[in-house]
This record gives structure tokens, C-alpha cells and sequence, in this order.
DNA sequence: GGCGGGTACTAGGAAGTCCAACTATCGGGC
DNA sequence: GCCCGATAGTTGGACTTCCTAGTACCCGCC
């Protein structure tokens, strides 16, 4: 039984599935088995992630929030800045705020020269919440104590690839 | 400017972010990188092989669920069965095969023996938009067109590997 | 000095994912 | 033959994410 109550497969389902994709001529299933591969993953170090900052009652997106104002100047950040660095949408930078203040660990300050703008700070009881929880990250190998350093930098460094050629920033300077 | 109307940055996010974790002397951020690697890697592929699907009315889970059951048998499976192969919770099950239904792809079927199971199966309109999607998602080669195909095994490797051990199957048969 | 395009954020809604709890059914053991 | 644990699926709720649309505000240009 795996976590969702149903039965352990005995075969890898992606190598089934690309088994399949070949056998009606849609591919070589390359390029299908890495991004299934890559959704996968993500699940497994999203559910290991999660599960680690459940007790503290955060999750990754919000860890990534708070972490991302803890290394900031004043401990604080525009809204519209967070969203640039933590690649999401305006709206969910709006919704993780709306969540985060709500547990007290940020507070939404008015900017003092752009009426426009809101900033994120962090409070003391968000600042001392980070500390602990990268430490329990660290503590977990982020969910990939399976894989060793070198692997792992493989990892990281095919997807810097990847994410160069999306715009993930300019790279050109 | 990015596709979510922030300002495209002139430095890589996740190296800051390696950067900042090592400063305040939280490790050494190769797993921290590694993980935040493969969140923005789904995020960036998911995104594209949604934008391809979009017009079509489907998205990449939509889609798995669609082109597994066009590989089983008479184009029918249990809904367990079906979250087994997927990794995904029952209920997203449920949620996904309503939908499907509703858009007249795929239809609830009595399991003839057993009265508690539900098939999904794939209708005439479902089967044939399969067919289609697949060649599209080939030809955008599934969002990671900047990998060649030596890149995609490797990510594909790697990903194995942590897949194998966290209980996605049962290697050791 | 005000007009208008661009910027910053929020509101409402859809989709996907998870969990906990519930109903219905199956099947083995007494 | 019946009970009771296990199995299959659904319902309701929480969270994150996206999109479209809207309001408030800034600032350069006429």
C-alpha cells in the first residue's frame, strides 16, 4: 500500500508508458518520459517537503515566501518583487500574503513614498518560524536524501539549462 | 517583461537563493537548489504543455488520464487502477473523470462483477482527441525542446533513480 | 496642470491536488 | 448464514495556482 490506499505496482509505470507511446508510433518517448518524470518529482519532493512543514503549519510556497523576506533588507519586500522572484503570479503572491498574515508571521505595510505598492515584512514570531523550518529541510535533504550531491548538482544543473532557455532571467549581462 | 507582467530579472533567482543560504550558514544549498530546481522545472513545463493543450480543452492531467486509458484494454480501467498508475489521490480521480465526463471524452461504466468499482472509459470523441493532443505535445516536444535528447535521458536517469526510492513501484521484483 | 498609458495590487472564479469522513459493497472466518 | 474488516468511490473542505477584470496610483508629455 502506498500513501493513497492502493496497491504497489510491480513495474515502473513510465517505462510502461513509453513502452506504449512507441508501440503506437507517437515517438520515441524521450521527451514524453522526462517531463512525466519531472511531474513526478516534483510530487514526491512536494509531498516530503510538505510533510515536514505540516507541523509548523507551512508549506513549501509559503516557506519559499518567508525565506525569500528573511534575506531581504528590513526583512520586508514589494509584493510585485516577490512574485518576480518566486516566479508566481500576482495572485498568488496576494492569496500566500493573505494567509501568511493571518498566522501573524507577516504584515502587510503600506510603502512610504509609492501608494501603489504593499510591502510583505516579516514579524519576529515568521523570522524565528524560518529559521527553524530550514533547518528541518536541511534536516531532510529537501526530500532528496535518495539522491547524493552529485546527483543531485546534475539535477540542478540540467534544469539551469532548461530554465535559461525559458526566461527564467537574463542571462544575457 | 515575463509572462506574468513582472520585470524580467538580470540574475538567476536560485543562485541568489544558494547564495543566501550559505551566507546565514544554513548548509550548503545543494539540496535546497536542487529541489527548487525541479518545483520551477515542473512549473516551466507544465506550463508549456498546458498553453498547447489549452485549445484543445484539456490540460497535461486531463490528458495522461485520457492516453492511459487509450492504451488499456477496450479503452477502460478502474478508477483505482487509474490513480495507481497516475500517483494521484482518489479523490483527484473522481474530480478529473467528472470533468472528462462532462466534456463527453470519457463515461462511467458499472464494473460488471464488482458493484462497488466504477470504469472510466474512453469514448469515440476522447480516443480520437488523444490521437491529436499526442502529436501536438510531440511536436513542442513536450515543453523541453532546449534539451536535446542526451539532456532529457539524463533528467530522466536521475529522476529514476529518486522515483525508485520513494516507493513509486516495486523495483525488487 | 491635467490626461492617459503603464504599474501595483485585489476580487472573483476555475482547476487540480490533498485529506478526513462517509456510503456501499465484497469476502473470509466463525 | 452472518458479521466485520478491507476495498471502491464520492462528498465537502483547504490550499495553491492560474486567468480575467477591476480599482488605485504614478509619471511623463502636451
Amino acid at each position: 500500500m502506498n500513501r493513497y490506499g492502493s496497491t504497489v505496482l510491480n513495474f515502473d509505470p513510465i517505462e510502461e508508458a513509453r513502452a506504449n507511446w512507441v508501440r503506437h508510433g507517437w515517438g520515441d518517448g524521450t521527451a514524453m518520459v522526462a517531463a512525466t518524470s519531472i511531474t513526478r518529482a516534483h510530487q514526491i519532493v512536494l509531498a516530503k517537503i510538505n510533510a515536514a512543514l505540516a507541523p509548523h503549519g507551512l508549506t513549501f510556497s509559503r516557506f519559499e515566501l518567508l525565506a525569500l523576506l528573511f534575506f531581504s533588507k528590513a526583512h520586508e519586500l514589494p509584493l510585485g518583487k516577490i512574485g518576480a522572484r518566486l516566479q508566481v503570479h500576482p495572485t498568488s503572491v496576494t492569496s500566500l500574503v493573505d494567509r501568511l498574515v493571518a498566522d501573524a508571521l507577516v504584515e502587510r505595510v503600506p510603502h512610504p513614498t509609492d501608494r501603489r505598492t504593499t510591502l510583505a515584512r516579516l514579524t519576529q514570531v515568521g523570522a524565528s518560524l524560518v529559521a527553524v523550518c530550514s533547518a528541518e529541510l536541511e534536516a531532510i535533504d529537501f526530500g532528496l536524501g535518495s539522491l547524493d550531491a552529485e546527483q543531485q548538482e546534475r539535477v540542478s544543473g540540467v534544469i539551469t539549462d532548461l530554465r535559461d532557455a525559458s526566461g527564467d532571467w537574463d542571462s544575457t549581462g
